[in-house]
DNA sequence: AATGAATGAGAATTCATTCAT
DNA sequence: TATGAATGAATTCTCATTCAT
């Protein structure tokens, strides 16, 4: 599930090369060369494994929207769980996930848009699928009258998304200066209460 | 508080077509000599009025800032209103910034992390004062018992940035498949109420 | 005789500009727009009275050259003095022709090559007439068995110009820097007993 | 002592291909591509060996630099010659360097003021060992009572340097057109002798 | 004559990618 | 497989010169 950084493959080797470089200087000011440097391999042999400089990306941002995916797609499917539970464990997995990643939280936040502009159709495969895990999320709690059935899953879908990106973004460019524990529990209520009191 | 597209300065000409074709491309595959032409001016006269490609970005990103900075600041001192109508006005008033300003707001939203590795100062310095703002704003809802008190400033700021900026990144990519008055409400509502039923 | 630069010509406004500028950065290096700033005239003006950057260039050397030419054509034809005593005069009526002109001392060494290359034919006109003037009065000295008979006009000549180039590129560089009174003695008597002892 | 033209190195034939296309058209209209095409390598490898244009010009100067300073310092140290004999042998081992390198002559002396504009720091420290040895030179012949004590090592220096220089230019501009071994003959005796017949 | 905004040709440099070894 | 030297396309920016006013 989490991406093994002492693999012996050279692909490995490369990719997470690839993040820690794209996470420093950002995927336009970031040289093939020293992502060779850093992999500890020739310039050449990055080619070997990856077809250029955007599938680097593409694999990045699909490694990691499988294993999000992942998070969705089993949480949203377990019976033992109401989905306001689910709702917070969707959050504290997304978190757990990058905790200890913070370069490849920077890439994934700050890379994003350069991914849609790579490759449009891997792009919407990936977000549909964990739109449509959020959104049935969301309609069973509706459903079962637990959630309120008047926000439009659209909505939902985004300000979920959009503010768990942006918090992530917020801690991933200094990890030491937030109180990350603090903030996803006020995530999680700021999703189920809001901010006003009841 | 709008843009005047049909001003006669040359500037205002050349930011304009400086948005569209960042809005188009991305600030990466933008040429200067496409603005150039969009603008209907030579691609050397745009450096009489920009120092660089870069300085375009930085405009742009600073005039918006402006206006968003004056909105929230208008907002946060107003005595007519209480806080729970001033977060309400102040989503409306961000929704109907870009409202017709489509390319801006795809800018904007796209290009954040090119601007901050631009021009971190300027960058911190826009950012510092909204965030002061929202953190004001929430502050005396907490104080006058409306706004829910654990929750941490750094964490609203954030999930109202977040949700909003997401929000209008999906309408800005295809202006006319969301329900935007739609959206808007429901937003307003996920944050003051929750997704939870009370 | 002297460059005039309190004259009221335009023309000779922009020279004396063109002659400040070029001495500071180079020819290559100078802008135009510098020029007509310090002129006090704007850009387009100068192409009413120079052709264009080149012609400034020109301009500057012809006038010097014409300066230099002066000098030595009235030497040579002199009756009154021996040929020592004109190989003296000449140094020094060189060395005062600068003395206040350090600026036009700088372009004029630095950029000799640059105007070379803009004017082959001016430039050879100007040279092949000050050397003549040289040559005469070497021949002078040699035919009435003052000067050495054995030394080729050639040597003479560029020896002649080119130790006198070097004195004035040094001197004119750091002007406060250099004996400039002792550097002209010695430099005559070198020129005429070489620097051995007889 | 002679610069391997048939060298192995791509370095080097990169470096005499710059020295090649800088003297044909000088430093400022001479184009990377054009040197790239003389060397028979891409434009891009120039920037494998050396960082810009620049860098190339002060290699050239660089290496010939140490060259003439070699020739110098070994002359002044040696105890088996007069300080009047080391003259000479050091005007004709200046000739003989650029005797079969024209090209490089041309370089040299066209583009010295570009080469101080680029590298004022190495420049000077170049220069000023090279003359601390003629000054050495010419201190050992006044002391011996040899040379003409009134003369200043500023002056000597100079005139020496800024005669041979100009022979040099002349030379290098037209080398079939001038008797290059009469010349140096010429030039010894002037600067030990002088014009003037004892 | 004077202006100075506008032009646009021109060139250095970068760097992802290739391929001979 | 692995290398890394070589490639060359691609693009920003400069600045002398022009010309409408």
């Amino acid at each position: 599930m989490k991406r093994d950084r002492a693999s012996d493959g050279k692909a490995e080797l490369i990719l997470n090369a690839a993040i820690a470089v794209f996470a420093e200087y950002g995927y336009h000011k970031a040289k093939m060369a020293k992502i060779a440097e850093v992999a500890g391999v020739s310039a050449g042999s990055i080619y070997l494994y990856y077809k250029n400089k955007a599938s680097l990306l593409s694999h990045i941002f699909e490694m990691t929207w499988e294993m999000m995916i992942a998070i969705t797609s089993d949480l949203t499917r377990r019976r033992d769980l109401t989905p306001p539970e689910k709702l917070d464990l969707m959050v504290d997995q997304h978190f757990d996930l990058f905790h200890l990643e913070t370069e490849l939280a920077r890439v994934l936040v700050n890379e994003h848009y350069t991914w849609c502009q790579l490759a449009e159709a891997r792009f919407n495969a990936c977000l549909e699928r964990y739109f449509a895990d959020i959104d049935s999320l969301l309609g069973e709690g509706q459903r079962t009258g637990i959630f309120n059935p008047h926000i439009a899953a659209v909505t939902f879908r985004h300000v979920l998304f959009g503010g768990m990106r942006r918090l992530l973004e917020v801690w991933a460019g200094s990890p030491d200066a937030l109180p990350i524990g603090r903030i996803r529990q006020d995530f999680k209520v700021l999703l189920k209460r809001g901010v006003l009191l009841p």
